[in-house]
DNA sequence: ATTGAAATATGTTCGTA
DNA sequence: TACGAACATATTTCAAT
């Protein structure tokens, strides 16, 4: 008999949870001890449901966000990829890891194999990237670029 | 004579500046202090290093970052959006920030007026989302759906 | 699940090099 | 820039409820 694997789903989180979420999703490094004044309970009390929500995979930890603007990086564009073959896809995946301009990779249903999003400097950067990067990929037969003109959202999911 | 508006471009980081970012990028809850014990400089050094990197505004804060399909919701997709007139983009947008399911929206260049990406407990849910919510916003004219069936790529900028 | 208390560790500022 | 010292806060654990 195989070993079952815990499936991940259906977390039951409540008000006080939520609210927990809400202020470390907005900002990571906010003092567990402020965030318990400000919705009345103990410390303790956040740290043990904290606990909790982490052993569930809820939390999939932090991050700072940078402004990669100030670096100099201002051109955003999702690509989708034409693969010639699907048995290629891995292979193709492992290549994008190593191009750091690529920042997601998605496998997707519809006219490409693969959707992607780069991150550059100017177009002159990304047009670099997809001659001497992206094209070069044995296996991509062809690609479509979108420029992202200016991103109006950008969140995780409400809860 | 007009106010010079200050242009965010080239903030010179250094080798430390990249090292503290790297490990808080990773874990924004990381203390100060265990970073300058691991880089070898004093606490109060890290201090005043992102002091100045958050006035360049290259911080732009820090995320708790939740993994949704604990909470079921398991179906992301991008949704390439055709709009009548580009007159009523803003509009549209506006009611695109209503949708919670709407995590991303950009305007494009290209085919559709906008690419968003949604988050969907499952495709029943993105047809919901697609037919009841996204269709009738004014000016939407088609959609062109991409589910993505794997993430195999998710980073920010590499410094 | 929640609390308060206690011990340990970190955040933060400031004077100085 | 960087440092150390000093003070204020926060983290973390635990026994008790």
């Amino acid at each position: 008999m195989q070993k079952m694997k815990s499936n991940n789903n259906s977390v039951k989180i409540d008000g006080i949870d939520k609210k927990i979420l809400r202020y470390l999703m907005e900002d990571a490094r906010r003092p567990i001890l402020e965030i318990a004044r400000n919705i009345g309970i103990s410390g303790a009390a956040i740290h043990q449901r904290l606990r909790k929500l982490e052993n569930a995979k809820l939390l999939a930890g932090s991050k700072f966000i940078i402004n990669p603007k100030v670096l100099g990086y201002t051109t955003m564009a999702y690509i989708g990829i034409f693969l010639d073959k699907a048995m290629a896809n891995p292979r193709a995946v492992k290549e994008l890891e190593r191009i750091p301009e690529v920042l997601e990779c998605h496998y997707t249903t519809g006219n490409w194999s693969i959707l992607i999003k780069v991150l550059c400097r100017d177009n002159e950067h990304l047009m670099m990237v997809l001659n001497k990067k992206i094209q070069q990929i044995e296996g991509v037969s062809r690609t479509e670029t979108f420029i992202s003109l200016d991103q109006q959202i950008d969140r995780q999911i409400s809860i």
